[in-house]
DNA sequence: GTCTATATAACGATAGAC
DNA sequence: GTCTATCGTTATATAGAC
């Protein structure tokens, strides 16, 4: 699952690098070919001659983001935990794991909105169905007066809302609540501290 | 607030239509002005008859689409009511106000995210420190030990990630759950009638 | 106001020398 | 593998007739 794509020479790192931050921050058409190669330090050709294409090195991006985020996500629910260590460890590590990839969740976003079909050539089937036993987990607290009145997926979005957002819309939030770079990842500490327990208090009723 | 953009003509009203579906859909570096010309059903040179450049078209629908959505957050939260009502009626209007127009947030969060500096010309001042007694009121009650124990910005941000996300993840959410387009709007149907209850639970001790 | 035809610029991609 | 020079396409934008 760790699926690092072992490049053959440093400049073709160095290319995939630039790339990635390049498509992170304008998406597809909005990043140019010039700019990533003047972000690599390399000639233009370079890119062509590495991967044949933008669209293939796009691809690649593209593929290798959403191996970083979303099968972790079907994992850390399908660990061999009861659901309030369960959640408690999801909610953590999933703002872990985002934190060192901020900016994936509204690449990934973005990109599915344009085309919702590319995902589904090597994800679908692998993905879906697999929560499956989590919200079972999940309604069968609820059957047993556990788990919060509202039915399992509506509480699995809310938890992955809380979790994720707050890097997608972080732009927006700094600029409401006035937060600095500096302050918004204070922020995000005080989050990642606070967070784990506080989802699990709203879920589940002890 | 209303700021009906009133066209002088029904030519100007479909070029505006259709360009905003348009970059909601493929952001400005995405949306192609021949097929904008398209979808409004004139010929490409009207678009630049009645706004100058691509530029300027995606410019007006980047300003109205932050104006129906943002300032409403704000004052939403700055209507004179106690803090229960003031949050449950926040979350079901804000999702009703989404739900009109369901794009509009990823298009926000997308091209903010591209150009911090562009949103801050015609909000920053206006919108910052505006929800500050909110959040006070907030804080007050969780003094009083009448709200969850942790900060009012946190919070804050809480409440507007289970409003807003499921609108902005849903490809993800739909692909995850395995739910066509009808059944998501009904999941959202049903996100409607509860979250308001749901959150204030999660956010008031009562 | 609306059309056709065209100018102009930008970008991805390739050829070919080294 | 790396460079320079250039091709071919596409997209925005404009000129000018009606």
């Amino acid at each position: 699952m760790e699926e690092k794509p072992d490049y053959q020479s440093e400049t073709e790192r160095k290319i995939f690098e630039a790339a990635r931050s390049e498509f992170f921050r304008k998406g597809l058409e909005g990043a140019r070919m010039q700019e990533i190669a003047d972000k690599a330090r390399i000639n233009k050709s370079m890119l062509h001659y590495y991967y044949k294409s933008k669209d293939v090195l796009f691809q690649k991006v593209y593929q290798l983001s959403i191996i970083k985020v979303i099968p972790q996500l079907i994992e850390l629910l399908n660990e061999d935990y009861s659901l309030e260590p369960k959640i408690r460890r999801f909610v953590l590590r999933y703002i872990e794991i985002i934190q060192d990839n901020p900016e994936i969740p509204l690449f990934i976003v973005h990109e599915l909105n344009k085309n919702p079909n590319r995902l589904k050539k090597f994800i679908a089937g692998q993905v879906g169905k697999k929560i499956q036993p989590f919200l079972e987990q999940l309604e069968q607290a609820r059957k047993e007066g556990k788990a919060a009145d509202m039915p399992a997926d509506q509480l699995f979005v809310n938890m992955v809302s809380v979790t994720v957002f707050p890097f997608i819309g972080r732009p927006i939030f700094q600029m409401i609540l006035e937060y600095d770079d500096r302050e918004y990842e204070k922020f995000i500490e005080e989050r990642r501290m606070l967070l784990p327990e506080y989802v699990v208090q709203t879920i589940l009723k002890k």
